[in-house]
DNA sequence: GCGATCAGAT
DNA sequence: CACATCTGATCGC
């Protein structure tokens, strides 16, 4: 079975049906109001927030995919006049509203596509996406795991957002007169935001494109665009800064708090420790290995051992993610027990390459091997990467692509400069047809 | 000149 | 390092 015939979250032409994991811009790019390359299946709710994005959408073109229930498209091999039927089912991702996961079944085999995903082993909605994916799974391995592998390096340790959600109401009580913003997407950590709404009793102030979301999420009486009516207001992420901080606080006591799974250290902590997995160096705020919620007012500002004054006095880093921590994905490796996995995030570093930390969890006996053959190569790993986000990869054929590309990926490194290279994959550029690694 | 797309900053 | 996003520059028609 050749590839190029589905994408997920892959916006060129040459499929035959496309997969949207959710909105978030990165998964996106490429993907116009104009599109006519063919279908477009996504969950019920980013198919109810997608008109936000792309008004003038031709609607006929989405189809919903109904999470926890098999669906199923006919293909047409691109070089015979054959046809294989795929069956794919969404699967809840934790991640923001709308987003999901995709486990694909056909005569190349099973692959799960994660797309952005938080695996709270805590929480009732991962475990109910752990009894979909056993069921669904029951009679077959998994072949291909495509993983978000954005912290999947052992220095990403984080709470999960129940204990995070705690540590930023601890923070927002301990500031009873402080007006307090909070860092945001345009979708995204709405549970972090109701909680504090819940308990505080308040509205939360966010920008108007934003409470249309809230809207149609279902989110009514809850958020207002008035700010007379609350002191705490959710922002969106860029124009959250210090500068920012500084300028409200001409006016009135205000904290931002920023929640991200990633260390925000001051600029002057920052590049000087390289992350390995050898000698993971320490997180910066040390704090998160534990629940401040119970000594906030130790907290200070940026972990308040960073005194350097002049970066981010006000500003507050809090661990909530959309995103799994290390140990939450070697779980979800350990459960579904693929026989290969490959990141959906490109990276120029070999620290969340989950083949290194999770190779010797796969059914692979080449795993070392096959990291080995990638580091060598790690140049033009960008490219493969990116390249590759067709959920195909599994057969033999599918290796025999794989091998194609790879020359014809450095062949043509050779002549071509790094920048216009990684500018090309940018472009999201068809590479070949065949699977891309 | 304008829309699409990119690098860079945050 | 880099979350997801914006801004301003540049590309290409």
């Amino acid at each position: 079975m050749e590839s190029g015939m589905v994408s997920v979250d892959r916006w060129c032409a040459g499929s035959q049906v496309y997969f949207l994991t959710h909105l978030h811009a990165d998964h996106i790019r490429g993907l116009t109001p104009k599109w006519t390359r063919g279908p477009l299946y996504c969950s019920r709710i980013t198919a109810k927030l997608f008109p936000i994005k792309f008004p003038g959408f031709d609607l006929s073109l989405i189809r919903i995919v109904e999470i926890g229930h098999w669906h199923s498209v006919s293909l047409l091999s691109p070089s015979s006049v054959s046809s294989t039927i795929l069956y794919f089912m969404a699967i809840d991702a934790h991640h923001c509203p709308g987003a999901v996961m995709y486990l694909f079944r056909g005569e190349f085999g099973c692959t799960l596509y994660t797309g952005d995903f938080r695996w709270e082993s805590t929480s009732e909605r991962a475990q109910t996406g752990r009894t979909m994916l056993l069921k669904a799974m029951q009679d077959v391995k998994l072949d291909m795991l495509y993983l978000d592998n954005t912290y999947c390096n052992p220095t990403y340790c984080f709470p999960s957002r129940e204990v995070a959600a705690r540590q930023v109401l601890s923070i927002i009580t301990s500031h009873p007169n402080h007006d307090i913003v909070i860092a945001v997407d345009t979708l995204g950590k709405e549970n972090l935001l109701l909680y504090i709404s819940r308990v505080l009793k308040t509205k939360i102030w966010v920008w108007p494109e934003r409470l249309q979301i809230m809207h149609l999420l279902g989110f009514h009486d809850i958020f207002t665009t008035k700010t007379s009516v609350t002191r705490i207001r959710a922002v969106p992420r860029y124009s959250f800064n210090i500068e920012t901080l500084e300028g409200l606080n001409t006016m009135c006591p205000t904290i931002g708090i920023m929640p991200s799974g990633l260390p925000w250290a001051p600029k002057s902590f920052r590049g000087k420790e390289k992350l390995s997995s050898e000698s993971p160096p320490l997180l910066l705020d040390n704090r998160w290995h534990t629940d401040i919620a119970t000594s906030s007012t130790s907290s200070k500002p940026n972990g308040g051992s960073l005194s350097s004054g002049r970066y981010d006095h006000y500003i507050y880093t809090i661990p909530y993610s959309d995103h799994s921590c290390f140990s939450e994905l070697q779980k979800f490796v350990e459960f579904l027990k693929p026989t290969n996995i490959k990141g959906i995030v490109s990276s120029s570093a070999s620290n969340v390459d989950p083949l290194y930390h999770f190779g010797s969890l796969c059914r692979i006996q080449q795993a070392s091997e096959l990291l080995c053959q990638r580091l060598k190569s790690k140049r033009y790993e960008k490219v493969g990467v990116i390249g590759m986000k067709s959920p195909f990869g599994c057969t033999s054929t599918m290796q025999l692509g794989r091998k194609r590309r790879k020359r014809q990926n450095f062949s043509a490194s050779i002549h071509v400069s790094r920048v216009r290279l990684l500018r090309r994959e940018r472009q999201g550029v068809k590479i070949v047809d065949t699977d891309p690694d």
